[in-house]
DNA sequence: TTTTAACCGAGACGGTACGTCTTGTCTTATA
DNA sequence: TATAAGACAAGACGTACCGTCTCGGTTAAAA
């Protein structure tokens, strides 16, 4: 006598594809005109088993995201110990990614999706910012004129995060002044040496 | 000779009903489950005669935003010479509308309308934010640690809607105390007295 | 291994549905009033479900045809003996047919839609005459004047339903007396007694 | 006072434009695709100046072919004396029209639009057939077993251009023997010398 | 000569139907 | 019992035409 239950368990195989399958639609369509045929066709898969494991095409999304499919962990800001330096650094790179129109399509798309799946709005903020930004500007209390000790950390990685989704959402990107600029207002001018 | 050309000329009164019809279904609705026949039906107007006129239904909800039918101007902030505390009443005010079911919906709605047309996202920054607030800000010099002359008071502002967006993104509203925070991030902490 | 395709199979419930719903509205409206989205609704199906397995409204209409569904079974000949009284009451009976408004819209639509499917013309031509008719006037030779060993019955039985027609589209259905004049220019004078 | 009305008259020039667009649209796309925007367009003509005097599309037609724009006149059998060979001769050329792919067409979609229009079914038998027809049988009483002094001469004119509809209809457009059969069918043996 | 009514072209309007696409559910045969 | 395949009811998409109505401009008979 057994506690499992009888026949097939769930494929992996067809879990990866589909979810590659996405990644690659994602990146290439746009969330918009992903459709969970399409997923269906391109992962070589029933339609029924995406609908068995997933309750809308945000979910599979979701999942992609956090298996890190969609955004690269190149996002991560450095950390040369100039908090300021690195913040810049951080944002310009996220500009850079908003100024390709593939990397536009994606961002967009992510926050198309965020729309439907709250989770995918957690996991974009934290994603881009929150607990490794959080982090930094941790440990650069004193370094910055807003960055004291018990400052609103969490707030300030949210508004950064935010600059850059109001940034994608009027698609006027910024370059690396806008960067300073944007972290300037956020954590205030860097302390005098 | 004329410079007008022949023929009727585009019926206001179908126009409005459109943009009426749109707006209220958006509310209702949400963008995503907004329909072109939906409206059409609404509006008591043939599909061709909104096709003839706006290229998608993100073109629509646009022009509604436009002509204030969706977001109500209430979302001002007050001027009480205080700019900390109006900042503060603003933000909790923008969190208080994010909190109530429809105002959740309306909101994540614009967003999700924002990803297919950039003008949406323009208004989006605009209307949430953009001119009104840099004024305040810039009328408000001194009296908060960065709020100083020159300072980057355009990215300010939108470092408030992007705070405000991302917290509708992972639904997570916030209160008076996250505004708090959110503003004291932004503008540093008040003078001191 | 295995010769069947996977995957459910056609909906037998579905396609006798489409059949009578067709059937119905081709009666009652005709065929140029006759709409596939008009078919789908009275017969509580897909659209999708009807171009999946029709080409047309034309190939709906031959396979009503083809089954029976639209011109009764009562438009054959009697056989007493007599060709050239059986002719006659033959085409008396098209004609009757042709001169109630019901009739009437039932030929002229049918005959609109041969126009659009040879299939349903063929249909038409070999329903209302040729195999059985010829069959009779094979037998009858000996009776009429025209009607000899040899003689072109196939030809014969065509310019009887093709009278028919041409009565059909001038909307001069003609009575007993022109089903005698035209039985008789076709198959000429029955034999001297 | 006066019986006349004020204003304009009647412009030829638009009515011969339309006659002529309808013609060339009906000959080039058949009847079914044959639109009155379209005609109104190839006209270089308003849709209300169609509406004005036409009360559907199939009107149009109808005075296209009276005013002998679709159908040759050459549709009129010779006249060499021997009724048998002249009729042959017909029904061949009739057939040939038929064997065209355009003419295919044509034939096809005068039927069809015969089925929305009495009018034009009587001028297509009429055209095809009856009065010219009907004279030279009447010529030939003695030449044929068939045409004897009172034979049915109206029905045998009927009876062959039906032959000709029903091969239309069931696209089998038959060659010179098909004629000869039909003929023979139609006004019996020649007449022996 | 002025008026005036009907003509004309253009084309916007409220609609209907088209044929396609996608959704989420259901069914079948296979593994 | 999970799977690939795919039929199904439903319904939105964007397009094509329908027949009506509304413009500004033109024309010819009536006043």
């Amino acid at each position: 006598m057994s506690l499992h239950r009888s026949g097939p368990v769930r494929s992996e195989a067809a879990r990866r594809s589909i979810l590659e399958a996405t990644a690659r639609l994602f990146v290439e369509r746009g969330y918009e005109r992903l459709t969970i045929e399409g997923i269906a066709a391109e992962a070589g898969v029933g339609k029924q088993t995406i609908y068995r494991w997933w309750r809308a095409k945000s979910a599979i999304v979701s999942e992609c995201l956090l298996e890190g499919l969609l955004l690269s962990h190149r996002l991560v800001p450095p950390d040369t110990g100039d908090v300021h330096r690195d913040l810049v650094d951080w944002m310009g790179e996220i500009f850079r990614l908003m100024a390709e129109p593939s990397g536009e399509v994606l961002v967009r798309s992510l926050i198309a999706a965020a729309t439907e799946d709250a989770q995918i709005g957690r996991k974009l903020r934290d994603t881009l910012g929150s607990s490794v930004i959080t982090d930094r500007l941790r440990a650069g209390v004193g370094s910055a004129s807003n960055l004291y000790e018990g400052a609103p950390f969490e707030e300030i990685a949210e508004a950064l995060v935010g600059s850059a989704i109001v940034r994608a959402l009027s698609r006027e990107p910024g370059d690396r002044a806008a960067a300073e600029a944007l972290v300037t207002a956020s954590i205030g001018r860097p302390a005098a040496f």
